[in-house]
RNA sequence: GCCCUGAUGGCGGAAUUGGUAGACGCGCUGGACUCAAAAUCCAGUGUCCUUAAAACGACGUGCCGGUUCGAUCCCGGCUUGGGGCACCA
């Protein structure tokens, strides 16, 4: 093997790895532990592009450097197969989803496999595996046994809450009136308060998918997957009571090593509000009745002049005067054939119906009207808001329209045109709030309210919770049937309660398990929805710390020892999904004592999208003549997407592309300087601009080691970026020159002699810079060194073993391959993943050059680098002409310098 | 509208976070080797002025201003790319 052949070295070392179980981890008290995670793929009909394996590649360098600093990592891969994606895959291409899900699984696996990455591959995950889901559909029923006392702020058995019933009731939930109840009502009551309840609630509905979704799900009012429209409607599903959690979830994110942006992301989501709940009596037709409202702005009550309620409202119906009847169903009517897109993109029409009724303002006595309102959610707070128009836009729209006073309150403010939303200013028009500062108002208001038993101080929070179940086929079917209409959980014992075969489960209108026959539990009917694609994908991070065991999720002692993960590398777009099911659901099996850690991922890095990179050609227009970039603003031509596989270096291959299509093959060029030169614009990476890249393809004409290297190289993990095939020569150039460090074309050019303190410092510098960049994620800056010190390195021709073995390992993270080839042909028969990293030495490192600190009159002022060997005299000499810098001090003379040899300089001025 | 982020040569990107801007790679130019090419190696490469060439000098990190002896970095105001949230009372 005279030069460096990666293909028989990658090949070699893929199989050595795979039947040595090189990457296999058990737990092992004598090692302190690590655990890097990959969010797992979706196995998509597409295969992997290169952007995928971005984040996979940072996490294995990082999973490799911790080997070698001795932790025992756990650094797993399975894949997330259950859910709509697959499902609709599976409808598209005609095949059923068991088989295009294994088949995509098995490209995955051969295409992650070239890579050379150190999976544990015998803790593989599939989500849709029985073995699996199991222990989704056991959480499942752990939360359904399960409510959320408010008191201990945890979830707690529901058993507990059945005791408190029947001793002392509970939330006006008497003794007596528990026991007298039939099971169906106990049922029902129990629903209010399970984790995983059901429940009618106003969901996300998708024609086109032919099922519920949750919020995360749905954008612009078009679902995530597919881009259908969503309507809302009322519908009884099972839902988590996830918003139970919301102010856990939000608490316990500033312990979190995430991004900034990200944490940010989560607590818009979980959106907390802190304010008054308050209640305005009312009266419709001469009945009276209290209505709580919720408010962030308890300072301006004295401004309301009127009130609104969501169209959804329960209250509607009680608050709907005769003689308004028609005109109110009109517009709930109306309401109801807009869909949730259009509601979004008609956000600046304002629509709304009087009620007929009027409330009471508690704090002035006086009556203003209600009106019902589309721009009032009735999923938020109460569904019901008093409006201040002069102080909030949207009520000051509404009052534009319909006529509405507008009531300023604060000092100066001028709401002829618009509103005055800012807190800021001082009150008016306000009673005993008047002359004081918005801020203290508020405060002074809720004080008041709460003093005068006229509502609450209340915190809102805008997450939902999670809607859980799925009209489709490809998931995993709820350990649920019903007895005489009572929801009740299949025994633990019986789990998994496995998905049935189907050949046809195409949405119909009727759910797909309902056409199965005997889909039934000891004769009874079994729920007929399946959960959705984040059920399994919300705790396989515990499943792999344990992936065989049959008698729980995870072994208590194999949790204790794995605890968490450590490190966790995925896309932000899981930010507002994922990322905050898991977060619950970990939380929610901390509380009942099955984990140890309430926070399943510590740090977590999100890695950039890696886009495409398109080439293009300019056909004139009307001809088959196409003309070269630099020319083309002489000619009308068209912009033509070309195959990037033509293009080199953004040149064009012209044969290459005539013999594309048959539509070219007899087209004509304008050149440049004797070449076509293509256009280029960054894209989304897909078939239709032809511009993907496919890993195996970098794979067989550079190899795996070039691959993983190039990545890193293109720029900072978190950054977003293009894919440029256009610098690759450069990282490969150096795996050349790496493998000529340690011979030539017929020799081994190492030797046992000692090296040559210049050769040191090259290796050391290099140790201490991957040191700090690896563990601060910044890759592409270690390769940069490791290319300068390979450089330096063949220039002094090294080829001394005691810088040349330790230089092995610490390429290995960034490429096995040819580390552990280099490594054996040094005489190692262990493999190179276990070696120790080597031992910076700072001596060595040490610079010629010593940086002083340069004072002025003892204060603190710049830095100056001058030759270690430098006596003070020279030091002072070279610090004399800086007497002009030193004139800011108000002085002009440098009187002395002071030099403390190899330490600092202070220049006493006057 | 609100909240995060970014903007540095022909290109991707460095810069010890206030101290020599442009590391490293790509591309380009010239040279060596070769019959030739590929591969490989060497040198040059921010802009402008001066020059045979350089040195020296001036200007340079999206724009305008500020703080500082000194600003890619800090402050204020814009322009602009990317991402997230969006009738949440």
């Amino acid at each position: 093997m005279a030069d460096y052949d990666f293909k028989a070295i990658e090949t070699k070392w893929q199989k050595y790895w795979a039947e040595n179980g090189t990457f296999r981890v058990r737990e092992d008290d004598s090692k302190p532990k690590f655990y890097v995670l990959d969010m797992f793929p979706y196995p998509s009909g597409a295969g992997l592009h290169v952007g995928h394996p971005l984040g996979y590649i940072a996490s294995d360098i990082f999973s490799r450097y911790k080997r070698l600093k001795g932790f025992n990592v756990l650094h797993p891969m399975g894949y997330d197969a259950f859910g709509l994606p697959a499902e609709q895959y599976a409808i598209k291409t005609g095949q059923h989803p068991e088989k295009t899900t294994s088949d995509n699984i098995a490209r995955y696996r051969r295409q992650l496999d070239r890579i050379g990455f150190s999976y544990d591959w015998s803790r593989e995950v599939r989500t849709c595996d029985p073995g699996f889901y199991k222990w989704t559909q056991w959480a499942f029923l752990k939360m359904f046994d399960s409510w959320y006392d408010p008191d201990a702020d945890k979830a707690r058995p529901i058993s507990e809450l059945v005791a408190r019933f029947e001793s002392t009731g509970y939330n006006g939930i008497a003794p007596d009136v528990w026991k007298n109840a039939s099971d169906k009502e106990k049922s029902d009551i129990l629903m209010n308060y399970r984790i995983a309840y059901q429940g009618e609630t106003s969901v996300n509905w998708c024609e086109g998918l032919g099922t519920v979704l949750a919020n995360d799900e749905v954008k612009d009012g078009l679902s995530v997957r597919d881009g259908f429209p969503v309507e809302q409607k009322k519908m009884k599903q099972w839902q988590l009571r996830v918003s139970a959690y919301a102010g856990r979830l939000l608490d316990s994110l500033d312990r979190l090593a995430w991004t900034d942006s990200l944490k940010e992301m989560q607590r818009n989501w979980i959106g907390k509000s802190e304010g008054t709940e308050m209640v305005f009596n009312t009266i419709c037709e001469g009945r009276e009745m209290p209505v709580t409202i919720f408010t962030t702005r308890a300072d301006t009550v004295f401004g309301v002049t009127f009130m609104v309620l969501a169209p959804e409202s329960d209250l509607v119906p009680l608050l709907t005067s005769s003689e308004q009847k028609e005109e109110v169903e009109k517009y709930l009517k109306y309401v109801k054939t807009k869909t949730e897109r259009e509601r979004i993109m008609e956000t600046r029409t304002v629509t709304g119906v009087f009620t007929g009724s009027y409330g009471i303002n508690p704090l002035t006595g006086k009556k203003v009207p209600i009106w019902i309102s589309e721009y009032v959610l009735s999923g938020y707070g109460t569904g019901a808001i008093m409006a201040v128009p002069a102080h909030d836009s949207r009520d000051y729209a509404f009052a534009r329209k319909f006529n509405l006073p507008i009531i300023p309150l604060i000092e100066g403010c001028d709401v002829s045109e618009e509103s005055f939303d800012a807190k800021e200013g001082k009150m008016c028009n306000s009673g005993f709030l008047d002359g004081m500062d918005v801020k203290d108002a508020i405060e002074a208001a809720k004080d008041y309210v709460e003093a005068h038993g006229l509502g609450r101080r209340k915190t809102n929070y805008r997450l939902r919770d999670a809607i859980f179940s799925r009209q489709r086929y490809w998931g995993e079917p709820f350990p649920i049937y019903y007895k005489d209409g009572v929801a009740t959980a299949v025994p633990e014992e019986d789990l998994p309660l496995v998905l049935p075969p189907m050949d046809s489960f195409k949405p119909t209108g009727e759910v797909p398990l309902a056409r199965v026959k005997d889909w039934t539990y000891k004769g009874y009917p079994l729920e007929t929805s399946t959960m959705p694609g984040f059920a399994g994908s919300s705790a396989y991070y515990l499943r792999y710390m344990d992936p065989h065991d049959s008698d729980a999720l995870v072994d208590r002692k194999v949790n204790e020892y794995w605890r968490d993960v450590d490190l966790y590398i995925g896309g932000t777009e899981h930010a507002t999904g994922h990322l905050i099911y898991s977060r619950f659901w970990n939380k929610f099996l901390y509380d009942l004592g099955y984990v140890c850690e309430d926070e399943p991922f510590r740090k977590l890095v999100n890695q950039g999208m890696i886009q495409g990179r398109s080439n293009f050609v300019y056909r004139i227009v009307g001809t088959n003549t196409f003309v070269s970039y630099g020319l083309k603003k002489d000619y009308d031509t068209t912009e033509i997407h070309v195959d990037i596989n033509l293009v080199t270096n953004d040149k064009l291959d012209i044969e290459g592309f005539k013999a594309w299509s048959a539509e070219y093959a007899d087209a004509d060029f304008v050149l440049e300087n004797g070449e076509y030169i293509c256009g280029w614009a960054v894209e989304k990476m897909s078939k239709s601009m032809y511009n993907v890249v496919n890993p195996d393809d970098i794979c067989d004409t550079y190899g795996a080691d070039t691959l993983r290297l190039y990545e890193m190289f293109l720029g900072p993990l978190e950054q977003s970026k293009p894919w440029d095939t256009n610098g690759i020569d450069g990282v490969n150039r150096f795996l050349k020159k790496f493998w000529r460090l340690f011979r030539d074309r017929e020799n081994w050019l190492v030797t046992d002699e000692e090296p040559t303190k210049a050769e040191l410092k090259e290796l050391h510098k290099l140790i201490k810079k991957e040191q700090e960049d690896i563990e601060a994620f910044s890759f592409n800056t270690t390769i940069s060194a490791f290319m300068i010190a390979v450089n330096e390195l063949t220039a002094m021709k090294c080829g001394k073993r005691a810088v040349l073995e330790p230089l092995v390992v610490l390429l290995s993270p960034f490429a096995p391959h040819i580390a552990e080839e280099l490594w054996h042909q040094l005489g190692h028969d262990d493999t190179v993943t276990f070696a120790r990293f080597p031992e910076f030495v700072p001596a060595y490192a040490a610079e010629d050059t010593v940086t002083y600190p340069v004072q002025f009159n003892g204060k603190m002022r710049f830095t100056v680098d001058m030759p270690r060997s430098a006596s003070p005299s020279e030091v002072e000499a070279a610090i004399r002409p800086m007497e002009q810098t030193a004139r800011y001090v108000g002085e002009q003379k440098i009187v002395k310098v002071i030099v403390v040899p190899g330490r600092i300089i202070n220049i006493v001025v006057k």
